[in-house]
DNA sequence: TTGAAATTGAAAACCACTTTCAAAAAGACC
DNA sequence: GGTCTTTTTGAAAGTGGTTTTCAATTTCAA
């Protein structure tokens, strides 16, 4: 069983309810999908597709607009890798950032304190009011090297 | 006087040559407008703009079509920024990473040699072998905390 | 000078969204 | 329960930046 997905639904319905917003299947069965574990890193048509497997009639624009209003419920991230390709990962779940295999795709989270120190005191020293950032690292993993 | 401007021309004319390539004087305008100073990060549009100042029938698909080749011969590089939009800098210049004012869309360039550091030691601890990074750091400029 | 091969400009195709719109569903109020 | 207003939905069209196609043009080695 899931651990955070009751609390996530429920934080959603909350956001739903007091914003004049409602509840329907659709929004169920993405929501249920995308808080399922394990946390990853989707796009939108990984989430399309599971969704599918639940109900075969949702459509593209729907888990789309899903997937924006978790956005703006702040309940997950939207991030741009590459050429204009979207990934969303729920929210909540600590800070990290992105090593990405540039032969084989693969994507290695990691985390490290001394680097979001060192952010704070360059965007201090250029007077900017820091909101979000990105750091991806690019390379071949260890099994692309081999190949 | 451009500085590096000749011998980027001649650098890439011999990558011209040793591939079967030709020059011609489409890419001569192109790439002299890239390679002069000051360097920066160009959208393809720009690029075009200035290069049809000099040949006004130079096409999109041209300049496009030039700007990959630096980027394969190794002479440039391009960025994606947010949502598929992508920037294109001369390579060689120091390496540097970005501050982008979120409302404004300024950019900072800033450069921290510790960061450059820990990302080695984060890439070696997951057997990666690093090629290029990118990090962005994204917030308001102090102009626009004014507004 | 010639001719095979690369390049060009214009336009169409692509792709990942993003929006539109008429029909369907939700849920507040009888 | 019904009723009615408002939100949501799926399908399809629209966007915007990039990428490819193709016939005509240009390059450059022979």
């Amino acid at each position: 069983m899931p651990h955070r997905k009751p609390d996530k639904v429920a934080q959603l319905q909350k956001y739903i309810a007091s914003h004049g917003l409602k509840w329907t299947s659709q929004r169920s069965v993405i929501v249920n999908r995308f808080f399922a574990p394990p946390h990853r890193h989707y796009r939108l048509e990984e989430i399309l597709e599971k969704c599918r497997r639940e109900d075969a009639s949702i459509s593209y624009a729907t888990v789309y607009r899903t997937l924006i209003m978790l956005v703006e419920a702040g309940m997950a991230y939207q991030r741009h890798f590459g050429k204009g390709q979207s990934l969303f990962e729920p929210s909540g779940s600590h800070h990290h950032d992105h090593l990405i295999c540039t032969d084989c795709g693969a994507i290695v989270e990691f985390e490290n304190q001394t680097i979001e120190k060192i952010q704070e005191m360059v965007v201090k020293k250029h007077g900017f009011k820091l909101t979000h950032h990105k750091m991806e690292l690019y390379g071949l993993c260890a099994k692309c090297q081999k190949k």
